[in-house]
DNA sequence: ATATTTAATGCAACTTTGTTGCATTAGTTA
DNA sequence: TAACTAATGCAACAAAGTTGCATTAAATAT
């Protein structure tokens, strides 16, 4: 949340989300700023568990997509992946697009194609995930 | 597969699949006719618990989908789901289709519908898993 | 600047889904 | 009926993610 670039009284911008600005969460905003693509939970454990632990990690994750900053979605093994939102709210979450994972390199990228749902008889339809798995640019060449 | 409830030599059809028509297999395969929607592992497990070991279990859904009975796809929780092939064989998977998941209820349909998969710039697209996400006839009225 | 409050953290233990190795059992063919 | 070996059960394991609780450290109040 662009909260923690200029300078609020947090808590009354987030009611359920993450209140304050400590190390790890720090770290983890700044991975998301640097890195465009997703970012598997898995991942991010690996990557940062020197400087805390996995449960904080999972928890700042959850907080970060409460606060509309993330959103998350299953990759090719079921595993969490999350990104950036673009113009989500802890209010709403509109960033229903497509994910493309490749079959190589593991790599996620979110894509801003949109894809028409189909209606369902007498459903209502919430959400839809999609994701496309093939290979990638790099990996294909 | 259609094998069992004629008299074939196995092992002259499937290659890399289900051998022998084992009581295990009959059971498994007794509930994917018997019931045209999706199931889930975890709730094959449940049910036959007392029948089989969910190793078992595990290994012949395996084998199933690769004889091209059953397919799988991931559940909003990323676990595991089956359902009754139509068309396919060990040599081609092509029940790219997507599935519906009632949050209420936890129950999956396969749709018929076809989606229109977004093309990705130089990537070369395989798979796509699609799964739409609400509210069910039953648990809606 | 220091004390107070409590959100956030680390740790260990746990849950759940799914997998592996190996000895034993039971379909199938000879 | 015997021989072969696919399939099974069991126990132990692996990996992702969760929970409870004591401790730490941001933010606020003094």
């Amino acid at each position: 949340m662009i909260l923690f670039f200029t300078t609020f009284k947090l808590s009354y911008i987030c009611v359920m989300g993450i209140l304050r600005k400590t190390k790890s969460v720090k770290i983890l905003l700044d991975e998301f700023e640097k890195q465009s693509t997703a970012i598997s939970a898995i991942t991010l454990i690996e990557r940062f568990h020197l400087n805390m632990n996995k449960t904080t990690i999972y928890r700042i994750l959850d907080k970060l997509e409460d606060d509309g900053f993330l959103h998350s979605f299953l990759g090719k093994n079921g595993h969490k992946w999350y990104a950036q939102c673009s113009g989500c709210s802890s209010a709403e979450h509109h960033d229903i697009h497509p994910h493309f994972q490749c079959s190589d390199c593991g790599k996620v990228e979110c894509l801003s194609t949109d894809v028409l749902i189909p209606t369902i008889p007498n459903c209502k339809v919430d959400v839809s995930q999609i994701l496309i798995q093939g290979t990638c640019e790099e990996c294909f060449s």
